[in-house]
DNA sequence: CGCACGCACTGGCTTAAGCCAGTGAAACAC
DNA sequence: GTGTTTCACTGGCTTAAGCCAGTGCGTGCG
């Protein structure tokens, strides 16, 4: 028989998943467990087994589990740590908590966040953004400079550019509703989920007045990640350079290496 | 009917996917252009839609391709540059080229790779070691020290710490076989894909014999990327340590930035 | 002419069924 | 006791079928 009847308004199939990563998170299905089988799941949840297979796919893709042929379904030992640059964990995680990686992380670790707009002028397009957004150089674009507090410990900066054309259709956040919407948010809600942030890393010595605000001691250099948004067909339509301490809590990114 | 007949070597959805892989690939099917729907693509290669739909899926997920509800699946314009850390990605360069990502990125770049194993030595396992690798403290663990090269132009360093009981069961890639078998190879071929690279990273200024051998500037600081391997069960069996110059080709990662 | 509706397409998701290949313990043969 | 076989499980993959929801063109109504 054929689902005919009321379409529900999720699929079952992450239902199902959310079922599953619920008791996974709250550790009735502990590190190393064994998730009930494919048929199991079937039957107890009262789908197919082809759509709790499908639960069960959208799990491991996540990382939070993992399938041995003739075995079983697995909980993860560790639980991965997804880093920010991941198309799926923002997705997932913009999805769940309607909050950015930024402020999801920092609410994670009990602490609280704030990010203050200080500037969005126009200006021409510095040369590697309008390469990544695929503009003429010198071409407008909206700047805004955004600083990142966990507890009031300054963590990072972020200069976002965009073109004037997408800042016009989507109204661009700043001091008043920062946090709530973010172009991201906006695409999503015009139906456009995001599908790809790449991501570029590189190092500097942090200039005068990053070192003052970010509170970066003498010889520690930044770490420079330049996030380039592009929608699901793969068109640029923000650039983002975030700049935070190399050797400190940036998060999720960066940590201490001694070697 | 069910595929009661002759099991294929290969799974027909990745060979549907191959095969769709291979016409965008040639150029066949340009950025931008419209794949044949899913009931087109069953009726071409004489397999169920669903089978033809997990090869759809398959191409979503590499990123080659993406899907618009009621309209059809399009080639991505810009070919995701996917990243070193991907799992995905590392997986797939493994299986295609049977090469290493760091080889396989310099052979796409037309150039010639080279790497120099300089020491293999057993150490007492360093903190942030013997924390990912969950280990004691000073745990002994073998320490191989590789530096590699671009056309004989020197682009990063890796120290590998590897733990001596996983160094025992699967043979180090030494001076004498470096490249051809890794520890992520030689795990593959005992049916442990790898299932995770988790990547950390952070920045400082280079010492002294970095500075030298990486041919970097005054005032360059150098990226270092932590990649903890991890078999599929979440296991880690192997941190390295790559060091590379912040403003330059970093191959994959890095790129000047100039804001 | 302009607009609304129908219709033929697209992907999204689900069902029910079945074969295959690994896994491991229990039953069996020696 | 010591293999060896059997068998009941696991996930892996495929088929055939069908409903749903978007999309956009063409037809026909007003």
């Amino acid at each position: 028989m054929t689902k005919s009847s009321h379409p529900d308004q999720v699929p079952a199939s992450r239902r199902v998943a959310a079922a599953l990563r619920a008791r996974i998170e709250s550790g009735e299905l502990a590190a190393g467990a064994l998730l009930p089988s494919e048929r199991t799941l079937a039957e107890d949840f009262d789908v197919a087994r082809n759509t709790a297979r499908e639960a069960v796919r959208l799990l491991t893709d996540e990382g939070l589990v993992f399938a041995r042929h003739g075995k079983g379904v697995y909980v993860r030992e560790t639980r991965k740590l997804m880093r920010f640059g991941s198309e799926r964990y923002s997705q997932r995680v913009r999805e769940e908590t309607g909050l950015s990686p930024y402020r999801a992380e920092v609410a994670k670790q009990g602490r609280t966040a704030r990010v203050d707009c200080t500037s969005i002028t126009t200006v021409p397009a510095p040369g590697f953004v309008a390469e990544r957004l695929g503009l003429a150089a010198a071409d407008p674009v909206i700047r805004r400079e955004n600083w990142y507090f966990a507890d009031d410990e300054p963590v990072q900066r972020g200069v976002t550019f965009i073109p004037v054309a997408v800042a016009g259709a989507t109204p661009l956040a700043d001091s008043a509703n920062l946090g709530k919407g973010s172009l991201y948010a906006r695409f999503a809600d015009q139906g456009y989920p995001i599908a790809t942030i790449r991501e570029e890393i590189s190092a500097r010595m942090p200039r005068h007045d990053e070192k003052e605000r970010l509170d970066i001691p003498d010889g520690v250099p930044v770490i420079e990640v330049v996030h380039t948004g592009m929608d699901h067909e793969g068109t640029p339509f923000e650039v983002t350079v975030f700049t935070m301490r190399a050797d400190t809590n940036g998060l999720d990114y960066t940590i201490p290496v001694q070697a």
